[in-house]
RNA sequence: AGGGCUGUCGUUCAAUUGGCAGGACGGCGGAUUCUGGUUCCGUUGAUCAAGGUUCGAGUCCUUGCAGCCCUGCCA
């Protein structure tokens, strides 16, 4: 393998391009720092894990750094729970941030800078109600007009802010407001906000503070502080980007105006020595994901949980990742998915069958086979003995066989598929009719010789005759038999209850709906399928919650986390359906 | 003439920065198979539009068109 070292690389996203631009440039050394910068106001969901893949990727890839970063600026919305839960699926997920910061943990540096900015006559306190400011901001073609608060004197504002610190106000009274431009083609540049009085208690700082910073002010100023190279968002940030710099540059002009800090030289001096006021953080903006036949925006997901249509932020419909684990997927098929989604800067929705295609191959690989029978009906071997029990020795893994094998008892009476019979079969059908003959899977080949049926007309036992010399699912003679079948003994099989889960939504685009009508309208009661008498092979007992597996023939499974009980109650979740190329035929056959 | 951003197979991301538009998923067809699974092979199919520059344009220029974001004391 040689490298050629200068030929240019193909492939690379927008991102990763800029960066090996910097890098060629000496901007930053060859540093990379970036940060996962989440709201703990809800629970992380598959748009989240681009994010994170795209952050610690970079890190990873161009031996950087990546920061987990709470941005909890707005104690009202946000709850240790939610963090908690964050940290939680972000190891899951199987990346290692290198620090875990707070923008709370920077209250105080950042009063201080909003000072400063007070004293370099960039941020004055205005006292009008919000209706006034709303009113006052213009509209997309008309500039807005000046505050009448907007020319107060440094040393007023000074005393004015210190006293929304103090307390003294009440929620609303007056507000900190950059001194940018009230005619600005961009709203975000109109004398944004910076601080806000809040009397409210925060997760993490209690109620040390009544005012709390504003996300723009925030953002830009933790990710200098922290020494972050590249600060990647989603493109709904793309207005702000100049605010971003806005704050960075004021901040940067200030450091150079040491005396304006005046009592405060050690902040000063703190401020002053991170890296990030050499190397100053610029921002980059990439489309968030979207995913066919779901919702990825927390607004919504969080009303899910609240009204109730799932039992929680971790129901395996959710697409959060607590929902996914749950539900049964990897943390590998998740990253690979998330790779291969690319990165770019154009609105998309990706197709849920490319996830489902990534949990299929990560799962092919990994899941250890087992048999289990769904809707189960009753088969019966007539010449085979009652008192017999053959026990067939199963591989777990068709091409792997480091995975082992298992014993699967075998005797005269069977559950087997409802699916699997048909009364009068088409060609194209290969699996059991009278006068077939099928293979039961590693066991017999065995002939159905005929059928019961109860009063109203459903098929209440199936009848058939194995051939002893097929034992193990073959037979010397090579003859060809073209459907195989899985099984169950009725006499050593465990009951077991499934659940099944499809769509959430009847509608492939639950965010574009119908006047009148809103996503939750298209929620789908039948997306969770409970079945309470299905018979698997006893090996099944006493699996772990949280355990991958496949059902051969039918699908990949997970025993549940919440309700599984090994031993005693035996709880599975339907990951995925395996690709079914007879459902296929059966569609055509139909039209 | 508000500002910002984006338009490439059905979907999604590429295209050595002006040099034969490629891959993945999906679809379709076939081979293999003790899972109608897997694997393998083949196939389908796109540069938003119109002009211009150029030997050559997805890429540069001009003019349109379409979509997304922006008037929170949310992030």
């Amino acid at each position: 393998m040689s490298n050629k070292v200068d030929a240019p690389e193909k492939g690379k996203d927008f991102i990763r391009q800029i960066i090996d631009k910097d890098n060629e440039t000496g901007k930053y050394q060859g540093r990379v720092h970036t940060r996962f910068p989440p709201e703990p106001n809800g629970y992380l969901h598959i748009g989240h894990a681009k994010s994170i893949c795209l952050n610690f990727g970079l890190a990873r890839d161009y031996n950087g750094k990546c920061n987990l970063r709470f941005d909890d600026t707005n104690p009202v919305k946000e709850d240790v729970e939610y963090v908690d839960s964050i940290r939680e699926d972000l190891r899951w997920l199987g990346f290692k941030w290198d620090d875990n910061f707070y923008a709370s943990g920077y209250f105080d540096k950042l009063y201080y800078i909003a000072e400063l900015f007070i004293k370099m006559g960039k941020a004055y306190v205005d006292h009008q109600s919000a209706d006034e400011i709303r009113g006052n901001r213009g509209t997309l073609k008309e500039p807005g007009t000046n505050s009448p608060y907007r020319d107060r004197t440094i040393q007023e504002n000074l005393d004015l802010f210190r006293a929304m610190r103090a307390g003294d106000l009440e929620d609303g009274t007056c507000i900190l407001r950059g001194k940018i431009d009230m005619a600005a083609a961009n709203f975000m540049l109109r004398d944004p906000a910076l601080y806000r009085i809040k009397h409210a208690e925060h997760h993490r700082t209690g109620d040390t503070w009544c005012i709390y910073p504003m996300y723009d002010f925030t953002h830009g100023l933790s990710d200098a502080m922290e020494g972050i190279t590249h600060s990647i968002c989603t493109l709904e940030f793309e207005n702000n980007r100049p605010l971003y710099d806005w704050c960075v540059n004021t901040l940067m002009e200030g450091l150079r105006q040491p005396e304006l800090f005046g009592e405060n030289a050690t902040i000063y001096n703190e401020l002053a020595a991170l890296p990030g006021f050499n190397e100053r953080p610029y921002q980059y903006e990439f489309a968030r994901l979207n995913i066919t036949g779901t919702v990825l925006s927390k607004r919504k997901l969080i009303q899910l949980v609240q009204e109730g249509y799932v039992s929680g932020w971790d129901d395996p419909r959710m697409p959060t990742i607590s929902g996914f684990r749950r539900r049964g997927y990897t943390p590998e098929s998740i990253r690979d998915f998330c790779e291969r989604i690319g990165v770019a800067k154009s609105n998309s929705t990706v197709e849920f069958a490319l996830l489902e295609h990534c949990v299929r191959q990560d799962l092919n690989e990994r899941a250890p086979r087992y048999l289990g029978v769904m809707d189960p009906v009753k088969l019966v071997i007539e010449n085979y003995p009652e008192d017999q029990v053959d026990e067939f020795t199963m591989p777990l893994h068709p091409e792997d066989e480091s995975y082992g094998e298992r014993a699967v008892p075998f005797s005269r009476e069977l559950w087997m598929e409802r699916a699997d019979f048909m009364e009068d079969p088409p060609k194209k059908f290969f699996r059991m009719g009278v006068g077939r003959e099928v293979r039961l899977r590693s066991a017999y080949y065995v002939t159905c010789t005929g059928f019961d049926k109860d009063a109203d007309g459903n098929i209440t036992k199936i009848r058939a005759t194995y051939d002893p010399e097929t034992k193990g699912g073959w037979s010397k003679d090579g003859r060809k038999i073209k459907g195989t079948m899985h099984w169950v003994s009725a006499r050593h099989g465990i009951q077991a209850e499934i659940r099944n889960y499809s769509n959430l939504f009847t509608t492939e685009n639950p965010n574009s709906v119908e006047e009148g009508k809103t996503f939750v309208d298209y929620v789908d009661p039948d997306s969770l399928e409970v079945l309470t008498n299905c018979w698997v092979e006893p090996a099944l007992a006493d699996m772990e919650p949280g355990t991958n597996f496949q059902f051969e023939r039918t699908g990949y499974f997970c025993a549940d986390t919440r309700d599984h009980q090994p031993g005693s109650k035996l709880v599975f979740n339907r990951t995925t359906t395996l690709r079914d190329s007879w459902a296929k035929i059966q569609k055509q056959m139909g039209k």
